[in-house]
DNA sequence: TATTGTGAAATTCTTCACAGCC
DNA sequence: GGCTGTGAAGAATTTCACAATA
C-alpha cells in the first residue's frame, strides 16, 4: 500500500468490493480472539489459523482489506484486533433485536445469554398465542404478532430472528420487511425471498447435518 | 460424458472429487423440492434457480457431478430427483443421533418434530444434571454423561449433536470422537478441533448475526 | 421447442513467496 | 530473526453458450 493510505483512512472502516466471503469470516476470527487466556497479549496469524483450521496466509489477506492490525515480527495484538473486528463488524454497541415465535426454540433464544457479550440483545418478542402475551423471559415481553409491524418501525428495530413454523415464515419475512427490518435470522427450515437489500441468514441443523452424511 | 458411463454405473452414486461446495448445496435443493406443492411433477433448473437464488446453471453443474437427472425439454422429475439426493446424502435411510446436552436448548432439539422427514432421529440424550437423568421427552430417554462413551460405542452411534456451554465442549467433542462418533453438529459457539476423519457443523446464531451488521 | 449436460471461458478465491519492517 | 502485508501465481468455482435430445 503506498502513502495514498494517509489521505484513505477514512476508507479503511468500509472499503468497497471485500468478497462476502472475507466479511463471513470476520465473526470467526472475533470469536477465536475472546476464547483465548487473558494472559496472552499477542497471537500470530499462524496461530490464529491453527486454532480455526485456517491458513495463516488467509487470514493476513482477508485482515489486509481492512487495514495494517499487526507488527512485523509479533504479529497481532489481541486486545486491539479485537477492538478493530468489533468496529468493522459493527459489533461495538448493542443492537437490538425482535424475535417472533415463542415456541420452545424461541423460548430458548430467549434463555440464551450468550448475545450480550457479542453485539445484540432480544429487545422484544411476538407471538400468536393469546396465552403468552404480557408473559415475560429475562424481563423481555412477548406481544401478539398484531402489533410486529407497527412495533418495530416505530422502534427502527433492523434485526429480527425468526422461530416460527416453515408455513408462516415468508408471510412473517414479508411482513418484517415491509417494517423495516434488514437482517433476518431464520430458524424456519425454508428459503426466504426478500429483497435486494434485505440479508437472511439460515440456521437449520438439518442442513448441517444431512452436508455430513454424505461423507459417512 | 460418453458411453463408459454405461460401465461406471456403480460409480455415480459417489463420483470421486465432488467439490465440498457442491455437496454443501444438495441439502438445499432437496429442501426445496420437499416444500413444493403436490401438484406439481417437473421442475426445470431454471425455476428451483429461482426459488434458491442460484443460477440455473450451476444446479445443472452441481447435479451432473452425480449423473443425469433430467429430461431435456422438461427439467427434472421431482420425486425421481429427491429419490436420488436423498440416496447420494444417504438420507433414504434414518440415521440415530445423540444429543449431548438437556438445557433449554438441548430440550428445544428434543421437542423438534423436524428432523424424521430429513433421516435423522435422536436415539438417547446426555446431560449432567442427575435431576435430568431417567425423565424422557418425546420417549428419548436422557442418560447420565458417564454412560455416554459407552452406550455410543456399543450402539455404534456416528453422529452427535452437541449443545452444552463452550467451556466444556472440545472435552466433550474429544470423547465422542473417541467413541466413534464421525460427524457432529456443533452448537457451542466454539471451534472444535477433531481429527481429519470427522466433521463438524457449526451452528452459532451470533455469527450469523454478526455477518450482517456488517451490511447495515 | 424447450431444456439439459458440459467443455471452455471468465471470475473469484486461496496460496505462494518475499520485500519490508519491527 | 520473525512475522506482516501483498503482488503474482495457482486453484477452485461459477458462468457462458451451445450441441444434443426428449
Amino acid at each position: 500500500m503506498d502513502s495514498a493510505n494517509i489521505r484513505d483512512r477514512r476508507k479503511i472502516q468500509k472499503p468497497m468490493g471485500v468478497p462476502e466471503i472475507v466479511v463471513g469470516r470476520l465473526p470467526l476470527y472475533l470469536r477465536a480472539l475472546s476464547h483465548l487466556p487473558e494472559e496472552v497479549k499477542a497471537i500470530t496469524s499462524d496461530e490464529l489459523g491453527n486454532l480455526l483450521g485456517i491458513s495463516s496466509a488467509q487470514i493476513r489477506k482477508d485482515l489486509s482489506y481492512f487495514g495494517e492490525f499487526g507488527k512485523q515480527g509479533s504479529g497481532y495484538e489481541i486486545d486491539y484486533l479485537r477492538q478493530q473486528l468489533q468496529q468493522i463488524l459493527q459489533v461495538d454497541k448493542q443492537w437490538p433485536v425482535a424475535l417472533v415465535g415463542v415456541g420452545d426454540l424461541g423460548q430458548a433464544i430467549l434463555s440464551y445469554g450468550g448475545f450480550q457479550e457479542r453485539g445484540f440483545y432480544i429487545d422484544v418478542a411476538f407471538d400468536v398465542d393469546p396465552q403468552k402475551f404480557g408473559k415475560s423471559f429475562n424481563d423481555i415481553q412477548i406481544l401478539p404478532v398484531s402489533q410486529m409491524s407497527k412495533f418495530i418501525a416505530e422502534h427502527e428495530l433492523l434485526i429480527a430472528i425468526v422461530a416460527i413454523p416453515s408455513s408462516v415464515a415468508q408471510m412473517v419475512a414479508d411482513e418484517l420487511v415491509q417494517a423495516g427490518v434488514r437482517a433476518i435470522l431464520n430458524y424456519a427450515p425454508v428459503t426466504l425471498n426478500v429483497p435486494e437489500h434485505v440479508r437472511v441468514y439460515h440456521i437449520d441443523p438439518a442442513i448441517g447435518l444431512q452436508n455430513m452424511t454424505y461423507y459417512l
